[in-house]
DNA sequence: TATTCGAACTCTGAATTCGGAGTTCTAAAA
DNA sequence: TTTTAGAACTCCGAATTCAGAGTTCGAATA
């Protein structure tokens, strides 16, 4: 008996669309979002719309404009930084936990994840390196054994991912984002709690300032 | 040219109406929730109801079971366990800006809330102690100056009301909640972060074993 | 009596329809 | 030329309707 594939409902794959249509520039920030065009566009009727948007309004990627409906969220310098402080100490936390508690799993499934780190920076594609950065992210959340730290900080991965789609493009030196994750993994393979906690964080604060002042410069 | 009161849409109505329900005691965890009975209870069609009812899916409060529609979340200890230790690293990332940016709005208006936090323990009502201890951590959510902070936590705290509400009942020797509350307090008007950071995590860390091991005897 | 097949029913996801609030455009008056 | 009144239009929230998936209950058979 295999797991049948569920069903994926209109209502989600509406809300991704809306959100590839953001991450892809389409629907810059402070455009305005019509229903009924969005439901054209989709061949889908204004019901599952509606629902996605308001999910979406929900996760602060849509906010409301009163009288005129919803707009797509300006991305703000001041935003990205509250949002990098949560995800560096929810982040630390996982980093910790995975450390005390998995340390045999990532000595053996994270270095397959750094080397595909490194092939997406080689490769130049922006879309690979985002993938494989969430990916990295994802593997350690999976680590922590707390099933609660992935949706906490979905809201904040769709953000960052946006920001990362509109600073990388125009990166032209790469910092040495895939050392720091080496390190990462180097300290919960030894079951350092402590030091993984404490690198994840400066490894955020810096990826923070480093999006934050492109962000200004926009 | 004052602010006029935004219309309470709907769907919010409902999503209220349900969330009092369960902390209520009726729907009960386990129980099945159906769109109509919902519906017709509250006077109103489908369409909201099933809106109010995805928000609450996407919170965790209440859960698929495929087939039979939405069920109302187990409270599981390994889930709390989970929760709490989110909410600890965030509220430990709260009270340190809070140290580091208001210390003295947190001198001039935290004893108030400290004094109705202990009234709120004379009185005896477990509605009311919830609600003052709620008010205390919103406060600092405030202070922090990271608009970000509340909404993360929204999720863990309406789960927290929850437990809170089971266990709280059958609580006979009340712990020194507004002890802790006054030190934290403290910490953050001499503007140690440092120091309200750890406070704050371990209140958090101390409440989580005393709900889980209540929790457990249920 | 236990098991299996099938019909009726229940419930949800999605489409369509309805009503109202707010905006924008146009024309007339100052 | 600028301002204002009003009509037409746009868009959203909510109700109603439709179709399909899944469950439950009962009857027939082993």
């Amino acid at each position: 008996m295999k797991v049948l594939a569920s069903a994926p409902n209109l209502v989600e794959q509406v809300r991704d669309a809306i959100l590839d249509e953001i991450a892809a520039g389409k629907l810059g920030p402070g455009e305005r979002i019509i229903q009924e065009q969005i439901a054209h566009a989709l061949g889908v009727s204004r019901q599952p719309v509606q629902q996605a948007l308001a999910l979406l309004r929900n996760q602060g990627v849509l906010q409301d404009a009163p009288g005129r409906g919803l707009i797509v969220t300006r991305l703000d310098p001041g935003h990205v930084q509250q949002m990098y402080d949560i995800r560096a100490v929810i982040e630390g936390l996982a980093c910790r936990r995975a450390a005390e508690t998995s340390a045999a799993l990532a000595a053996k499934q994270g270095p397959a994840l750094l080397e595909a780190g490194r092939k997406a920076v080689a490769s130049g594609s922006v879309a690979k390196m985002i993938a494989a950065d969430m990916r990295f992210h994802a593997f350690i959340y999976a680590l922590s054994g707390n099933a609660l730290i992935a949706p906490a900080l979905a809201t904040h991965l769709t953000y960052t991912q946006r920001v990362m789609g509109e600073v990388l493009v125009l990166d032209e030196r790469p910092r040495d984002i895939w050392g720091q994750h080496a390190r990462i993994l180097d300290a919960i393979t030894e079951g350092n709690g402590e030091r993984a906690e404490a690198l994840v964080r400066s490894h955020i604060m810096q990826a923070s300032s480093f999006m934050i002042e492109k962000l200004r410069t926009l």
